[in-house]
DNA sequence: GTGTTATTGCGAATCGTTCGCAATAACGAA
DNA sequence: TTCGTTATTGCGAACGATTCGCAATAACAC
């Protein structure tokens, strides 16, 4: 086998930038990096929206046929406690949600007719966050705002 | 039996003006009031806080021993649905609770200190709806905003 | 009263999520 | 490089909240 022995570093890798996040913070943890955990976390990087855990199953699945219901479970429970992902709840009828950890105050947008969940960051949280300061003497630590209704890629069908 | 024939309105009962607001709303829809709905309704208008399914149940077995569980699932949806009260989703772990219906747009704060949830009324909503449409283009159905932290009676405590 | 039919009570079914446990594999040390 | 420890997996069974199917019951209009 003519590996290379001194220098010539490997050629980047565009998914060993995103495995490295977690194996860092796994390792600093003194947790392991595992093949489930490294597909969920892949799947959650690649999403183009908010998936459920059934969703990152499928994909994970997909990704790897081997993959465990369970251990996606467990892999996005620990992310969580590493604050890697976070966890979304749209309303009753609705499963979980997870998405990679971004900056703190974002709002989510879950639109009925296409069943499409986004974020976005804007102003809203913050002024929120004041409002209650000063209306009603409350310290907000976390402001979850879930809103539904029509996105504006959907045709707005009058009532 | 010497029942009172003609005059003498027998004395307002407390219960009564409750179960009106309940027996009215559903007889104008073309729903039947029954025993189950009633004990429902009445154990959320007695609440002291917001209640799950569960606990509603208890409560109301307690008032009529006779209530089935489904039957209080199916009378909050049906309350739900014609606007008499509410469901909210507090997070991953909580089931849902439920609250008598108040005016539409009005947000919760849970204190993480002494775990009361209490809601407000503001323009806070009317704010977070109309900068959604400016801004995303998002039309807003139902705006649920959540947020916990410290409430007004309990101590800052220093980070 | 009586008939129609909405509603109940029951238990079984569903769905998302978690658990117990033996088998497996990560990774620090030898 | 192999080895041992032990965190992690995969499996299926258990779970809690909620819903469903269906025969029996009871509300309400007549």
């Amino acid at each position: 086998m003519p590996a290379p022995s001194a220098a010539a570093p490997p050629p980047p890798d565009p998914e060993e930038a995103v495995d490295r996040i977690l194996a860092e913070t796994l390792r600093r943890r003194g947790r392991r990096l595992t093949g489930p955990r490294r597909t969920v976390w892949r799947t959650l990087y690649t999403a183009d929206e908010h998936l459920t855990a059934g969703q990152i199953t499928e994909r994970a699945q997909a990704a790897d046929p081997g993959t465990n219901r369970a251990s996606v479970y467990r892999a996005l429970s620990l992310f969580s406690e590493l604050g890697l992902v976070r966890e979304l709840n749209l309303g009753a009828d609705q499963p979980a949600r997870w998405e990679t950890a971004h900056a703190d105050d974002q709002f989510h947008l879950l639109c009925e007719e296409c069943g499409r969940v986004d974020h976005h960051a804007g102003r809203l949280v913050e002024q929120v966050r004041s409002h209650l300061a000063d209306q009603h003497g409350f310290t907000a630590r976390r402001v979850e705002l879930h809103v539904s209704g029509q996105c504006a890629r959907c045709p707005q069908t009058p009532v």
